[in-house]
DNA sequence: TGAATACTGAACCATATAGTTCAGTGTTAT
DNA sequence: ATAACACTGAACTATATGGTTCAGTATTCA
């Protein structure tokens, strides 16, 4: 029986699971952006923002600062390399399976090309 | 106000967040599994796992096909392409707004090092 | 001082996840 | 034919997500 757990993964995940967070990493990709910016931009109240962008932060994939009554909220510098590596090891995975099935059939093609008929 | 909205990446990426689901992958990288299988192995009731497989199908992860009384579970052709594509496009964003950092600390670098104590 | 702005928190709703148990159905092996 | 096996589906639990409204609090500006 395998003990799996990551919550670093699991949470940034599932942070990019949803198109409108994943809109936010677009818009922060383009500079520093307010709670209210955010929210006209994506045609959500403010509380609901202020939800995505909770969910972005407890990520590691968004920082966020109060300045004056205005919080501003950028890109994390902590990036997407956990996930990209993740993502990249597993990659690889599902080639080798497919250069694998790719190996049987060539070999069952070999087979009944070689008229042993067996 | 934008709209966004890509359900494959959305289910994608959730299927991604759970540790068990991402050891079920790695488990399939090793080759195809049953339910029963793949349930003892992370301790888990059949229908447990059957859950979270189907979770890893509608995401287009893995694939299934019930042979007699038995669901072999395998890695699905399409992979992890689209998935590698969006973080990849998206650690540049990061990169380069720290790119952007380093400039504007440098610049203020600069302005302290010339002296003119503006 | 007072109004407007920007956010925050609590409370609520519907739906999804992550798991369980229990009661089946269909398949294989004796 | 019968038992064992592998799965399946329904129903139930607790928690999280994705959103809302409403009622605040703190800041800024006139």
């Amino acid at each position: 029986m395998v003990q799996y757990s990551n919550t670093a993964l699991d949470r940034s995940f599932a942070a990019l699971s949803d198109a409108t967070r994943r809109g936010i990493i677009d818009e922060l990709g383009r500079g520093e952006a307010s709670i209210t910016v955010l929210a006209d931009r994506f045609g959500m109240t403010l509380t609901g923002m202020k939800k995505h962008v909770q969910v972005l932060e407890r990520a590691g994939l968004v920082v966020t600062r109060k300045v004056g009554r205005v919080r501003s909220c950028a890109l994390g510098s902590r990036g997407l390399a956990a996930e990209a590596a993740w993502i990249e090891v597993h990659r690889r995975l599902f080639e080798d399976r497919f250069d694998a099935l790719d190996e049987i059939l060539n070999e069952m093609k070999q087979e009944n090309d070689d008229g042993s008929g067996n």
